[in-house]
RNA sequence: GUGGGCGUAGCUCAAUCGGUUAGAGCGUCUGGUUGUGGCCCAGAAGGCUGGGGGUUCAAGUCCCCUCGCUCACCCCA
């Protein structure tokens, strides 16, 4: 038997319910702030992804689904959320509508890696991105959105981490101090550290390594070398988050694992912090339109893992409910009757009645048992005694009495039992 | 890419020391007098025991390979 791919997932039906809580609840926090959906391409030129990831991230560098088209050009499945809405942000102009130009999206993300526990190599976020405006107020917009998204849900136990990157300017600074810092001790430090020392000094702060971990407390702190403006900056998100009762630890060991962030990062992770414990995160992204070849273009925004907020969904205990669906269970009890219950389930339809209709004609037992684990409220039974006197059996489902009504009638009636019980 | 654990029915699991025709519960389908659901009862369908090779009179069981799942590392959401 062919299989799903490794690292992918069916969505069944049972999930739905789950699903469609994160989703309209994202959507709903992010029509109350006027963020507009946008939605790109699954696939991007390669390039997009390479010249703004960093080429020394490991998302660039392994994690990567790309292949060559039949015309040549080298296309890759969407490694992350932010660069394609950049990119079709500049492509068409959107700098001309009123900034920040606000936007959202739900949509999936690929990497090649080993699956484990929430990590998939095909994953689902809800992301949102501000283009066009500086201000912390703006940090602190989009922070609120995801904050305010959680809380929604019932997941009120997260921790938001908050770090400064600095900008370009005061990077290569800080980038010497942690270089100078860690190559006395590289000989304590295990061998991806001492490879991040020339391709990746920050890098080193988020290593989960125990050994480098403890040589990270005594390194210097990108808050230290932020130029004024930097600092203002962040001393500014700070105040914003402390109005809007949003509290937040500072992490000096945050850096996230894209090079296009500066200044503002941040993190939402659970309180038992496991392995794949970040639920979501983001920060600001000056440059990041630069490198792609644009003008410059400000921009801070997020994304979350869809599949790691259900995690979490469940772990505060949050329960989404199917809404019932089906209301009527119309019943042909014999095969000439199909044709009329399959009339009469359309005219409930175009009632806006939620109608499911037995196939085939069966007993009345056997359609019943359908109907009630349908969840339907009520059957219509349509057999050959029904027919000949020009009637349907109506049978509610709750234990009600049974009641014929006219077939002419039939819609209108049903319409109004239905009404006068909900 | 590296390491650990696990692969028996759709799901959760049995199967003695290697020994007959691989079982159960749940779920599914059908039936339980004449045209009436849930509960209950009965029956049926459903298995290349992940795949391949080896050892053996005999393999679900032991060995090797492989694939898959899973957990962790790396990294991320």
């Amino acid at each position: 038997m062919i299989q799903r791919p490794r690292g992918t997932a069916d969505r069944l039906p049972d999930a739905a319910a789950a699903w469609r809580l994160v989703a309209e609840t994202f959507q709903r926090e992010c029509e109350l702030r006027g963020f507009a959906p946008i939605s790109t391409p699954t696939i991007e030129r390669t390039e997009l992804f390479t010249r703004t990831t960093g080429d020394a991230t490991d998302l660039a560098q392994k994690e990567m689904y790309t292949f060559e088209d039949r015309g040549g050009d080298s296309l890759t499945l969407r490694s992350e959320g932010t660069a394609p809405v950049v990119r079709a942000y500049v492509q068409n102009g959107l700098h001309n509508l009123l900034q920040p130009v606000k936007l959202y999206y739900i949509t999936s993300i690929f990497r090649y890696d080993r699956p484990q526990a929430g990590r998939y190599r095909e994953h689902h976020q809800i992301g949102a991105e501000a283009l066009g405006d500086p201000s912390p107020a703006v940090d602190a917009e989009v922070i609120d959105l995801l904050w305010s998204t959680y809380r929604a849900m019932g997941i009120d136990d997260l921790r938001l981490e908050l770090n400064s990157l600095g900008d370009p300017e005061t990077r290569p600074a800080y980038r010497q101090a942690l270089v100078d810092y860690f190559t006395p001790l590289a000989d304590s430090m295990d061998f991806e550290s001492r490879e991040r020392l020339t391709t990746n000094p920050l890098r080193i702060l988020d290593s989960k390594n125990p050994a480098v971990a403890d040589l990270c407390e005594g390194a210097p702190r990108s808050l230290d070398y932020l130029s004024e403006p930097a600092l203002d900056h962040f001393e500014e998100l700070k105040e914003l988050l402390k109005a809007l009762d949003i509290s937040y630890t500072i992490n000096h060991r945050l850096v996230r694992g894209l090079d296009y962030y500066n200044r503002t990062v941040f993190e939402f992770v659970p309180p038992d912090a496991g392995s794949q414990s970040t639920v979501g995160g983001g920060g600001r992204y000056d440059y990041l339109a630069e490198l792609m070849g644009a003008d410059h273009v400000p921009g801070v925004g997020f994304g979350s893992g869809i599949e790691r907020v259900l995690l979490n969904l469940e772990r505060c205990g949050t329960s989404a409910v199917d809404p019932r669906s089906t209301e009527v269970y119309v019943a042909p009890l014999t095969d000439g009757a199909v044709a009329d219950a399959m009339r009469l389930t359309r005219q409930l339809r175009d009632a806006g009645i939620a109608v499911e209709c037995g196939f085939r004609g069966a007993s009345p037992r056997s359609h019943l048992r359908r109907a009630s684990r349908s969840q339907a409220r009520a059957a219509v039974l349509i057999g050959t005694r029904e027919s000949e006197r020009g009637v349907v059996a109506y049978k509610p489902l709750d234990g009600a009495a049974q009641m014929e009504v006219p077939r002419v009638d039939a819609v209108n009636r049903i319409l109004a039992v239905l009404g006068d019980e909900s």
